[in-house]
DNA sequence: CGTCATCTGACTTTCTTTGACCTACGAAGT
DNA sequence: ACTTCGTAGGTCAAAGAAAGTCAGATGACG
């Protein structure tokens, strides 16, 4: 098993447990782990971004900190968020599929639809016949839509 | 015996004993069979392509892997025939519409999953970037994609 | 022999892990 | 107040670990 991701479900489960938020030392974590401090960013960096729907912040110095925090939207406001703000007219294939399993952890779409939309966006599906340049492109128009009509049925 | 053979009904005796679903290493198993590891990817898009029933999927870096699901059994017609013969490499919109609206009347989709497909499959959404001639090869690849994937759900 | 399927190896890309060095904060001394 | 020092976290680049790609060699079979 991967070293991040052991990390990934240690926190998670303290997010759970806690709720919402958890405060942790970077240095502690790291020293229980057996694995460099740097490491602890790493998995915030990856696993904990604003795209996973989490936000940090933190302190140093002594007595300092890392605090997540689990970001509760509707879903309606993060479908508007993804259509309007964060998804442009480009959207690579990680970064997409990033953003569904994100809907589907805070349940805007059910584990079905989600899988159907990744089958839709990946690479294999877009595969040969599209020149590179315009996968992205294409992703973004057919998230957007995808997720409009999300929105539609959430709406009514 | 060739080697793509028997790496071919090696995997599947797997598949067969830990049912529709195995994980593995590439190198692992290139060392087990001596052989080139991009000769597993060989076997797998001759054998183990979306074509044949089964999607794929894996992570590069440390802890990596390959992950194979088969999704349609060897005596399900119904779905090869739609995937194989039906559908082919080319769908025009019209014929796809229909397929859908077909799809939700015999229920093998909900009509939340149909609308989702339509959406993602709209002319809308393929559009602009997509030089035309591609958009029913486009269309045929991202259809056979989902159908997978339904199938894969409805399997289980 | 010609053609199609199979194999290989060199090169690429992606993801993870570590380590060296940097920056910020707080408290203790002057 | 000002300096200094110890404690923490941040950054970045390089090394390591897998998997992907693709052109060309090799082989099987009509």
């Amino acid at each position: 098993m991967r070293l991040s991701d052991s990390i990934e479900s240690f926190i998670k489960t303290m997010l759970n447990e806690e709720s919402t938020e958890v405060e942790l030392k970077r240095n502690e974590l790291a020293e229980y782990f057996g694995c460099a401090p740097s490491q602890i960013n790493y998995v915030l960096a990856t696993r904990f971004s604003p795209d996973h729907g989490y936000l940090t912040e933190s302190r140093r110095g002594g007595g300092g900190y890392i605090r997540i925090v689990r970001v509760v939207e509707s879903g309606s406001q993060r479908l508007m968020y993804l259509v309007n703000e964060r998804i442009g007219d480009s959207l690579g294939e990680n970064e997409c599929a990033r953003l569904i399993s994100q809907l589907k952890e805070q349940r805007i779409v059910t584990p079905d639809e989600a899988s159907l939309m990744a089958a839709a966006l990946s690479s294999r599906a877009l595969g040969i016949p599209v020149p590179d340049s315009m996968k992205d492109a294409l992703r973004a128009r057919m998230m957007k839509s995808m997720l409009m009509t999300v929105a539609a049925r959430n709406g009514k």
